[in-house]
Parts: C-alpha cells; sequence; structure tokens
RNA sequence: CGCGGGAUGGAGCAGCUCGGUAGCUCGUCGGGCUCAUAACCCGAAGGUCGUUGGUUCAAAUCCAGCUCCCGCAA
C-alpha cells in the first residue's frame, strides 16, 4: 500500500514513525519551514525532520488550494498516485480534487472521541472542561471540518492530575497505533465505516489571551486550564508585571475571602480564586528565569502576602 | 543582525549605579535540645562570581568579544 503522509507536529511525527515498517511512504508532506524563535531562524517540523533522516521525499507547499505552489503539489499527488493520503495535524485544509485523488481516500488521525471536540485543540479542551475519558479516532476525511466517517476509535481514561502534555503523548502513541490498523483494514477491506453520532462540539483554537489563567474563575476550573495547557502552550499570569508561566498547580483545602488572584498563602503560593477557594501554584516560570518548583522559587523571591497576580 | 531578561558554593537569589573583606533563604555535614520532628539552638565544609581578553595599584562590579539559558514577537 502507498501511503502520502500530511502532517507537521510531533504528535504526527509518530504516526510517521508507526508507518514506515508496514507501508510504503511514497512521500511526506508538511508545512513550509518558518523563521521562528529567537533570532529568526529558519525551523523545520518535527514531521520533517523525521521524513528527511529516513530518506522520504518532502514536499512543503504553502498551500494545497491555490497558487502554484498548490498545483505542483496536485501535480506530484498525481505523479506519486498514492492508494491512500494520511493526514495529521497538517494545518492546512485539503481541497476536495485531493480528498478524492487517492484509491483509499484521505484518513485523518484527530486526538478525540468525535463528534465530540472536532478542530483544532482537542487534546487541551477535553481536559480544560474536565472531561475523564478521551481518545483518538480515525475517519474517513470529506469536505467538513473532521465530520468525516469514523473507521476506528480508541479511549483513554483522564486522570484528575494528567497535564495536556501528558495525555498528548498518550494519544499520539495510541493515534499512531490505530492509524496501522486502520490501513490494514482499508487494505484487506475489512474496514467499516461509521457515521458520527452524539452531540458535536468544536475545540477552538487556543489563543494568547485566552492563556492569561482567569482566578475569577472558580479554583477548579483554574486547575483544570493550567493542567490542560501544560506543558506547552503553558497558562500564565503576571507577577509585579512580570510573565509568570505556571506549569503544574494543585488545589488546596484553603478557603479565603481575599479578591481573586490575590496571593492567600505566601508560603505555598496559594492564589485566591472566585469562588473563595484557593489553588497552588507549584511548578512555575518567571520572565527571564528558568523553571522550577515554587519551593526553589521562594527561596530567592519573597512574596508580600496580599500580592495580586495578573498585573 | 527582530525586542528584552539572565549566568554568583548543591538549589533559589542579593551584591554590580558609586571598583577595595563573598552576603541572604535553604540544602549538606557535625553537635545540642526534644518522647519526637520537616521545628528550634550552636558550629563546619563548600564559590576559578559562565568564558576570553582589556582598563586599573585593585574587577563579581567598568569596557569588548564569545558560549549557554529564558520571556516576548513571528
Amino acid at each position: 500500500m502507498k501511503v502520502v503522509f500530511m502532517g507537521t507536529p510531533d504528535f504526527a511525527a509518530k504516526s510517521l514513525e508507526a508507518l514506515i515498517g508496514d507501508f510504503e511512504v511514497a512521500a511526506v508532506f508538511t508545512q513550509p519551514d518558518k523563521p521562528k524563535n529567537r533570532g529568526k531562524k529558519l525551523e523545520t517540523t518535527p514531521v520533517k525532520d523525521f521524513a528527511v533522516s529516513h530518506n522520504i521525499p518532502v514536499y512543503q507547499p504553502f498551500s494545497l488550494r491555490k497558487g502554484e505552489d498548490a498545483e505542483a503539489a496536485l501535480g506530484a499527488l498525481r505523479e506519486i498516485n498514492p492508494d491512500v493520503i494520511v493526514v495529521t495535524a497538517y494545518g492546512q485544509i485539503l481541497p476536495k480534487t485531493v480528498l478524492e485523488l487517492p484509491k483509499f481516500g484521505c484518513v485523518n488521525v484527530h486526538a478525540s472521541l468525535l463528534p465530540r471536540f472536532r478542530g483544532a485543540a482537542p487534546i487541551q479542551r477535553c481536559i480544560q472542561l474536565g472531561d475523564k475519558k478521551t481518545g483518538v479516532c480515525t475517519m474517513q476525511m470529506d469536505e467538513g471540518l473532521d465530520t468525516g466517517d469514523v473507521i476506528m476509535r480508541c479511549e483513554t481514561d483522564i486522570s484528575e492530575e494528567m497535564t495536556g502534555s501528558e495525555l498528548w503523548e498518550i494519544l499520539a502513541e495510541s493515534g499512531a497505533k490505530l492509524l496501522v490498523e486502520t490501513l490494514h483494514a482499508l487494505e484487506n477491506g475489512t474496514a467499516s465505516h461509521e457515521k458520527q453520532v452524539g452531540e458535536a462540539c468544536y475545540a477552538d483554537k487556543i489563543t494568547k489571551e485566552e492563556l492569561k489563567i482567569d482566578f475569577t474563575k472558580p479554583a477548579r476550573v483554574v486547575y483544570d486550564f493550567i493542567r490542560a495547557m501544560a506543558d506547552v502552550p503553558c497558562a500564565y499570569t503576571f507577577l509585579d508585571g512580570k510573565r509568570l508561566k505556571v506549569y503544574r498547580a494543585a488545589l488546596s483545602d484553603k478557603k479565603t475571602d481575599l479578591p481573586a488572584g490575590t496571593v492567600c498563602d505566601e508560603k505555598k503560593f496559594g492564589v485566591a480564586c472566585g469562588d473563595g477557594s484557593c489553588v497552588e501554584l507549584r511548578e512555575i516560570q518567571l520572565e527571564g528565569s528558568k523553571r522550577m518548583k515554587t519551593e526553589d522559587f521562594l527561596r530567592g523571591k519573597k512574596l508580600g502576602a496580599g500580592e495580586i497576580l495578573g498585573k
């Protein structure tokens, strides 16, 4: 079975890695290199890195929908004539011509139990909303946003303390496994396609603005938010005008009357939330400084009681 | 050359403007107190102040280059 793989981050690279043992990966599509980080260095994507190290041809069109790039890419795809195209966190919308090009169409790996959390950020959103269960699906792509028929699904429990990054790892792993099974099933003609049933919802992209912690919400919500966003993109607040990333937090037994965002426990870095409960910041990183445990942080920096976060 | 912060015993920091004794909160080790302790008291060890060069009688401190870490922006 000849496969073309389309994906960008390390989540996708895991799937690509799983494929190369069982299938012929004829080409890889990934987002173009972009100037990133300090000093505007051009950065490659994890999928590209993997493909290059395994001598798989890499295509990086700016768009698959229009322009010269798209036409060239389409031409290349026709030339390769894959049996199936696998798409995982690619970051581009595929036009109908591409969807219909391979014999088996396009298969997508999506990190949620569809139709719940269609869209960009399913992993973080499900933790943020306090879900106890999530998973991955493979689906036959259609023109809608994650609306295709589901081929296979695999469920995962979300523990109380699980962070977005941890879940990301788990789902990348099970997604890769599920993908391999799915392709085998397609090949053998044993794959079943089921319409998505149940209530659909969408996992919106995470914006910079919303990553700022809103302490006026209940402690439980704040806590779920922090662990959902850790370690990337990471929730933050401000301490004394400086950005403070919060990697780990914990719910506290303490109750307080202090206004939301006020430091109510300067020994444990407890912060008052909207419902009178507190969260303790456990692992943080101040702008310009390294990530560290709160106990280390507090050895050097003395918190004033009543200090207010968020500005 | 996108903007900015930083590198000081094992950890986290202060000291740098205004050059002149290595400081704080912990940790570690030893001793004491205690029924006991992560508590308290006494004592000790441990630092080429990131690196290279420059200025100077004298550099953690001033100047220049380099390395590494981090926040923003993209």
